[in-house]
DNA sequence: CGTTTCCTTGACCCTCTTCAACTTGAGTGG
DNA sequence: CCACTCAAGTTGAAGAGGGTCAAGGAAACG
């Protein structure tokens, strides 16, 4: 099936020398992918490590009857594919149209890495807290000050992300994470404009549900 | 306070030339904490590796309200005290009467190290996926099978913690914990042996669960 | 302009939490 | 050796937060 986004966004690509799978162009160094493609899934051969050039990457992991976890999130500039073994233990998929361009080689030298491994670490171990002890608007507080954080925009998001990928994030369901939207806006904690981009009108309150 | 334990600790550690800190002792190599004792503190400068010669470690870390969430639990033989800043994010401490040794310089190869901090973040997203998505029931298993696993006995347990800590590390509360076990016994999944001991009598039922 | 996907909202229910009392066990002191 | 104390664990009853099920609305796509 190659939907119009496809077509467009192929065409858009092969003019900067960016290889799409599927179609058939120039330059292997960037990978696209679209909205919901698997870049790489659990029990492939692991190794490689990627740098978000456009777009965003969900990493997950499910259980036996569906149910997922979201392990993170990565948005442009951002690097992922660390793995403890020899396969891949979780799924990565393009959460939109995204860009994706392989580290092999470059920089592979343990010690520049480590401290990209560490902090992956410790944003998962962050993440632990959020999900093992907070509650539902407390996750969502997080949640938005975090991304906040890595869009460089204090007060203004634009969420990658459908409700859905949200909820698996943060261990609630699809349905709460749109209640505790509803109820943070109708607080005044925050603004929505359409369903993607959220204005922190007090961000100094979120800040403290997260303490 | 010089409680009875502590006494008789220290004059067993003294005769292993171990340093035991509020005692006065010869070599500095191991260091020994007694039990709740703090190892490192949330906001401590940051940089040292340990091993677990005996006891146990639990890392944790708190909100505001005193909520807490134990990121991680390490057994004898296990590395801990990774960090991605300068300063400590976590607090570290002794479960029992435990001896940590520092792992100054030695080994201090990021090459060496990074297998160990990749496998720490591996644990941390793997917990993501049983706090995130698992009910309590599942949580326990899960916890049990990790326990069984590193402690190298598949169906005998012996908790090195008492059940706040599996609380707190489930992202539970004691009263759930306990009602949990008491209900997998009833159940016949487990046996308990006095509160520290537990037998994994369908240990296949129990790797199901965590499916 | 129709279809499909995503999001929102409502009503009900269930799991886990909260609060409280009781039991057990280990350490202390008479 | 036994009573006392205190921490740890268990159990019960009531309540809340979030899940589930179901329906309706909005936005994206063909």
């Amino acid at each position: 099936m190659q939907t119009a986004e496809f077509t467009a966004f192929a065409a858009r690509l092969g003019a900067l020398g960016i290889d799409v799978p599927g179609a058939s162009l120039r330059h292997a160094s960037v990978r696209a992918y679209t909205s919901g493609a698997e870049i790489y899934a659990q029990g492939d051969r692991a190794g490689e490590l990627y740098v978000v050039e456009f777009g965003a990457v969900r990493i997950h992991r499910l259980l036996a009857d569906g149910r997922r976890q979201v392990i993170a999130f990565h948005l442009a500039g951002e690097i992922f594919g660390f793995e403890a073994a020899s396969t891949r233990s979780f799924f990565a998929e393009a959460i939109s149209a995204t860009g994706v361009r392989p580290l092999s080689g470059l920089g592979a030298d343990a010690a520049d890495l480590m401290p990209l491994a560490l902090e992956g670490m410790l944003r998962a171990q962050t993440h632990l807290l959020v999900i093992g002890r907070q509650s539902a608007v407390e996750r969502i507080a997080a949640f938005l000050l975090d991304l906040a954080d890595r869009q460089g925009d204090e007060h203004r998001i634009e969420l990658p992300m459908p409700r859905l990928d949200i909820a698996d994030y943060l261990g609630l369901t699809i349905e709460t994470v749109s209640r505790t939207f509803a109820k943070m806006r109708s607080t005044g904690l925050i603004q929505l404009q359409g369903t993607r981009v959220v204005k922190l009108t007090k961000r100094d309150v979120l800040v403290d549900l997260c303490r």
